[in-house]
RNA sequence: GCCACUGUAGCUCAGGGGUAGAGCAAUUCACUCGUAAUGAAUAGGUCGUCGGUUCAAUUCCGACCAGUGGCUCCA
């Protein structure tokens, strides 16, 4: 989510290139920064950048600002704005900028008793070769490099949108700050429309949906992050693992099956435990051993430090599939003659993601992948990422899933984290980089988005309110390779050691879910709907009727259920519409005598009438061609 | 994990120191109906959990649990 990080200290060059609604945006911020002084004068500010679609500015403050207050600090914001003040630059030198902020003049309409300690700090972030710039407008004065729109009348179209808390510079070590959230365009219409389309973001929110179709249920005796798949959502799943399924076989790969859990050595073999102990689920100890520490009165963190160093056996929930597809191929011999294999499952993984981090389906706890790992040569593994990336694509094309963007994910140069030697890691980006630029999509190199065994290529979606989700992803190891001493025989008799890709069009089966609820606002295409058609009886004389068609189609494998209700079609047809129903079917006097049905969509409307044989077709093959 | 806010019927929400209310959904009855709501009746809740204050707590206070918005994190 790059737009939520700290912004970068940006170069005086990059700042002038600041859009002009950017600029504005910065302004407004000033302004809100201006209010806020005015009504609680011992405010401490930070800092106030534009982000997309608004502004904030971070502040401390004893008063907690809440909602209830907004109307108050816009209201002080629009004299602000009527006063029309100028935006002032002011070059001043370190000194003096320094003396304001010792004076708490900065950020501030006046002198005051205590410093302004934040802008104390920023002030000596500054580079010596750069100049310092002030920005006033009125009496406000602001450590600030600017660019700002020429005066405060110039915003006009705000509003607060909401308060959170943030880290004095991202950093959880420092205090944290009140971040008031606002938006601002040009103008009110802009504004407007910008508010509307928030409010139709919220109506295609997944949990609001999941709830309405009954699509999946998260339950607080179950536990957070763990997702319940009601039957209506197990639909879609598996028509998408069926879907997947069908590639699979295309492609080349061997399904398997694996267990939830595996031993604490198999972990310690992969690197995976103790060293990413804190985003496991705790370590599942051998009832034998916790009775004897338990005899020898051995605390729970003697417990756990017995598990992490070895001496105690225990089982843990698989983070992640690899190690036991590894296993798999580990218990064959294999020759290059059988390369490249490709193990395909669909595994559920757990892992402990902060509870402050769980939400919806899109993140969650336990969580299943439509995974797979290919173990081939290194030659081979150009190929087998482009195979893999004509599979994402295959899924979000199938899908209409175009807004999407491509990360290649490369190692940060200044970090520890990553495994493995440094020429292997070169050999596996330019892999990567290759298979990237065949893929006929921009796509963007990104250091640092590395997994700690490794280079990848992700897709990256947004959710209706600008957040971006990892969906699919291919990753190369040479990692667990060699932590697992993988080995096949070559041509020249002699061992060598396989690279391993792991992959997964989908990512989540969770998430992919959730992001597909909102990308279809739940009208999902036919083969995916849980519900693909419903037959309204006008009343109950037709229910007859409506029963040898429902037979029918039936038969045929579709989806089909009979709204019986002794209600008036009207309100059937309401139901069905919230219901999002793509066909309704509906059967009266009419359709009885000329033995047809009468079909409406669900977008389209009222279709005219055809024979249910005609219809039964028609259906079928809308969704056996997957069409959206 | 951190900060803030929230938790009342299956759902959406109102209320408030004297053990609760609406709409929708559900059930029953009447109506037998033509492309987004027929009418009436009935039933439904330990007011998230556990403590504290009080004659009295769903209401006030605290802790915990869960959700939401951010931050930090994300193999």
């Amino acid at each position: 989510m790059p737009e939520s990080k700290e912004p970068q200290r940006k170069t005086l060059d990059e700042r002038n290139q600041m859009s002009d609604l950017e600029r504005l945006r910065h302004s407004t911020a000033h302004v809100l920064a201006t209010a806020i002084c005015r009504l609680w004068p011992d405010a401490q500010f930070a800092a106030g950048p534009p982000v997309e679609n608004g502004f904030y500015y971070d502040v401390d403050l004893e008063h907690r600002i809440s909602p209830d207050d907004f109307e108050k600090i816009e209201a002080e914001m629009k004299k602000v704005v009527k006063e029309n003040q100028t935006f002032e630059r002011m070059i001043v030198g370190r000194d003096e900028a320094m003396e304001m902020a010792q004076k708490g003049r900065l950020a501030a309409e006046m002198e005051r008793g205590t410093p302004s300690h934040f802008k104390i700090d920023l002030l000596n972030d500054i580079p010596e070769d750069e100049e310092i710039s002030i920005f006033k407008n009125g009496e406000f004065w602001d450590l600030c490099a600017g660019p700002h729109v020429g005066r405060t009348g110039n915003c006009k179209a705000y509003k607060l949108m909401s308060v959170a808390s943030a880290f004095y510079k991202g950093d959880a070590a420092n205090p944290q700050l009140q971040r008031v959230y606002g938006t601002a365009f040009k103008n009110k219409t802009e504004l407007g429309e910008h508010l509307e389309r928030l409010e139709e973001a919220k109506q295609r929110d997944h949990r609001k949906l999941g709830k309405e179709l009954d699509l999946f249920h998260i339950d607080e005796a179950v536990g957070q992050g763990l997702v319940l798949w009601k039957p209506n959502g197990a639909v879609i799943r598996q028509e998408l693992q069926n879907f997947i399924g069908e590639h699979l076989d295309r492609q080349g790969y061997s399904q398997v099956f694996t267990p939830h859990i595996g031993k604490l050595d198999l972990y310690r073999t992969s690197g995976h435990f103790p060293y990413y102990a804190d985003s496991q689920f705790p370590p599942i100890a051998e009832r034998e051993a916790m009775k004897a520490l338990s005899d020898e009165g051995c605390s729970c963190g003697e417990l756990s430090n017995k598990l992490e160093s070895g001496e105690v056996a225990g089982f843990m929930l698989k983070p992640m599939n690899c190690p036991h597809h590894i296993k798999i191929f580990q218990s064959n011999h294999h020759s290059y003659r059988d390369l490249p294999v490709r193990l395909a499952e669909f595994g559920t993984v757990y892992r402990w993601e902060q509870s402050g981090e769980l939400g919806g389906m899109t993140r969650v706890r336990g969580f299943t992948q439509d995974d797979a790992h290919i173990f081939c040569t290194e030659e081979q593994v150009k190929d087998e990422i482009m195979g893999c990336l004509e599979l994402v694509k295959i899924v979000l094309g199938t899908l209409g899933m175009d807004d999407y963007r491509v990360r290649v994910g490369l190692r940060d140069p200044d970090s520890t984290k990553y495994v493995g030697d440094s020429e292997k890691w070169d050999r596996a980006e330019q892999a990567l980089r290759e298979a990237a630029s065949t893929l006929g999509t921009d796509f963007a190199e990104e250091p640092g988005e590395a997994a700690f065994y490794g280079p990848k290529i992700d897709f990256v979606v947004k959710d209706v309110i600008g957040r971006e989700w990892q969906l699919g992803t291919v990753q190369v190891d040479y990692n667990l390779p060699e932590r697992f001493g993988l080995e096949y025989v070559g041509a020249d008799n002699s061992s060598h050691r396989p690279v391993m890709i792991h992959r997964a069009p989908f990512g989540s089966m969770e998430r992919f879910v959730g992001v597909l609820i909102e990308h279809f606002a739940g009208k999902f295409p036919i083969w995916l709907s849980p519900e693909q058609v419903r037959i309204l009886p006008i009343s109950e004389k037709f229910v007859d009727d409506a029963d040898v068609v429902y037979e029918k189609l039936r038969e045929a494998g579709i989806r089909v259920t009979c709204d019986k209700a002794d209600e008036k079609v009207g309100a059937k047809i309401r139901l069905a519409q919230l219901d999002r129903i793509p066909y309704m079917l509906i059967i009266g006097a009419k359709e009885q005598e000329s033995n047809q049905v009468s079909i409406r969509h669900r977008d389209r409307g009222d279709e005219g009438s055809m024979p249910v044989d005609e219809f039964t077709n028609r259906i079928v093959e809308e969704v056996r061609s997957r069409s959206l």
